[in-house]
DNA sequence: TTTTGATGTAACTATTGATGTTACGACATA
DNA sequence: TATGTCGTAACATCAATAGTTACATCAAAA
């Protein structure tokens, strides 16, 4: 099972935030760039203003990133969005069995080992580096 | 959204198979300690088979580790249960916007880096590290 | 040869979460 | 007050997982 697409449009929300700040950006506006439905991004907006990542006015519209873009990483943004565990464990292993009775001590912290691998990497990449990168490419 | 519970199941079923290697193993035998039905073991089994990581014979029942236990990766299980792609792109971003048009261009390396880091967590950790673990625990 | 017990797999159901959509109240400004 | 927007509920749709039943196939023992 892959991922949700919240996370690679979240990131594309946060860019085109920052590519069009020189005008007033709505989840209309959003939504046609990332080609979907104004309430999807609306959703997260909102979840991406409950991680402090943006402020969106309400009434008459509009959207500004609240920190400097080499401060908000893809961990900020990903954990905005996401659920907090990456791995999903089976939910009832048999306690009789020895091996269903040890699973979880085997297991449980390798997998958040590998998490934070992920998450690690994750909190190396800026949008700055996004929007660098993006302004040598228009 | 998180991954399946497959990758977890499928660690929890190569453990079992060494630890009760002295008996003949049957899906009936491993779906009681996952506390699932057979058809979900037999279905794991037939991925971790086509990975070249277990024998399972068809008829009188039993299943085998085909290698050496510290040779077999948590990656290895991995690639064998769970979509080779971490991430999930949204599908039709808008390529008359700048930032649609060049928003692949923008994360397409970034998230296989961060894929990648996640792997090579996975492939340092092997089901003997589990089994010695293990063998401490009963 | 027949019986037994197992796998392989198709087909179906149920559940979950994501994604898209409509609708509408709340809000800020002109 | 009119307009355009956000926030959010409610619902529809879709995809994938997980569970289940059923049955053909198979290998070995009786």
């Amino acid at each position: 099972m892959k991922l949700s697409t919240k996370f690679t449009m979240a990131l594309h929300l946060m860019i085109a935030v920052d590519y069009f700040s020189n005008q007033k950006i709505t989840s209309d506006f959003l939504a046609g760039s990332i080609n979907t439905n104004p309430v999807v991004v609306r959703r997260l907006l909102s979840q991406l203003k409950a991680a402090n990542l943006v402020e969106v006015v309400r009434g008459t519209g509009g959207v500004k990133i609240t920190q400097p873009l080499d401060t908000i990483t893809f961990l900020d943004i990903y954990n905005a969005v996401e659920k907090p565990e990456l791995f999903h464990f089976h939910d009832h292993p048999n306690l009789e069995c020895p091996v269903g009775s040890h699973i979880h001590e085997l297991l449980d912290q390798r997998l958040a080992d590998v998490q934070k691998a992920m998450e690690d990497k994750l909190q190396t990449m800026t949008l700055a580096d996004l929007t660098t990168d993006l302004s040598h490419m228009v």
